[in-house]
DNA sequence: GGCATATAGTTGTTTGTGCAACTATCCAAA
DNA sequence: TTTGGATAGTTGCACAAACAACTATATGCC
């Protein structure tokens, strides 16, 4: 049993996630502050949008790693927002093609800045080389239990 | 600008926290299975219980990393699933010391199995040695941005 | 063509989060 | 002793997640 030896305070930090959450909350405060009117979750969605426009909501699920319904309610937000646009498939007519308004094209370089702002705020005085393990190890996380 | 180097899909997972969200589905899915009618967020607030009851709303707030709105609806849930009970302080009546029912005693071992099977899956073929410098790592950036 | 099945998306319900505004109580200083 | 500020907790609101049940469309097979 190699990896069985959890201490319960450690345990802990892992099922809940102390760090991302605080990496997001402190995103959340800096939209916030900057007067961007978008939630973290929003941007997460623009964040796969402004890689590829044009992609379906099924698509933006296994991008995002979330369910439909979630996806459902998200572009509905952004519609109302006026960030994006539901534009029905011509091939598939099942299928919603999300695209962006200009407004939102707008938000990417200044969103983009805050989010890289708070990743090196969250990561100062890590070394480099055990910020590489780390990544490395969340991935193999997510690879074994997705 | 020694940590700066931020290729954008990396940026990402650590926002989202795809890892931790991806260990809590896990271990919901355990509970929802083993019939545990538990929330991992409920689970979380037992959590802290277990290891001492008696404490306040307050405490529980800087213990789960939560607000106090989050914590006053965990323990009405808590409350309502016969699980914990309100007991207002004698010192100070502003304060409610919240204690664990036979119920919730009776959830524990369980419960902790479960999270500790889940971690074990999570972290399966991952060297220990990577492991201390993740969890380090993570504790770095909550203190960080706590 | 017609039917079974799969896929894309929506809706309803419960639960949780974050913020602001609120009540109740405590405490300390004038 | 009163009053003003701090602390503990609650409530309302908007947003999001997970699950189940639903509609609409597409596709493959007879």
């Amino acid at each position: 049993m190699p990896n069985n030896q959890f201490k319960r305070g450690e345990l802990y930090s892992f099922v809940t996630g102390k760090a991302s959450t605080a990496i997001a909350r402190r995103l959340q405060k800096k939209f916030n502050t900057a007067g961007l009117n978008l939630t973290i979750e929003q941007w997460s969605v623009l964040y796969h949008l402004w890689k590829q426009e044009g992609i379906s909501q099924q698509e933006l699920c296994n991008a995002t790693f979330r369910d439909k319904p979630s996806i459902t309610r998200l572009v509905d937000n952004l519609e109302k927002l006026n960030l994006v646009k539901r534009v029905a498939s011509e091939h598939d007519r099942r299928i919603n093609l999300i695209y962006l308004t200009k407004q939102a094209q707008k938000l990417q370089e200044e969103s983009m800045l805050l989010a890289e702002e708070t990743l090196n705020e969250a990561l100062e005085t890590v070394p480099a080389d055990k910020i590489e393990v780390c990544k490395e190890v969340l991935q193999i996380v997510y690879d074994n239990l997705k």
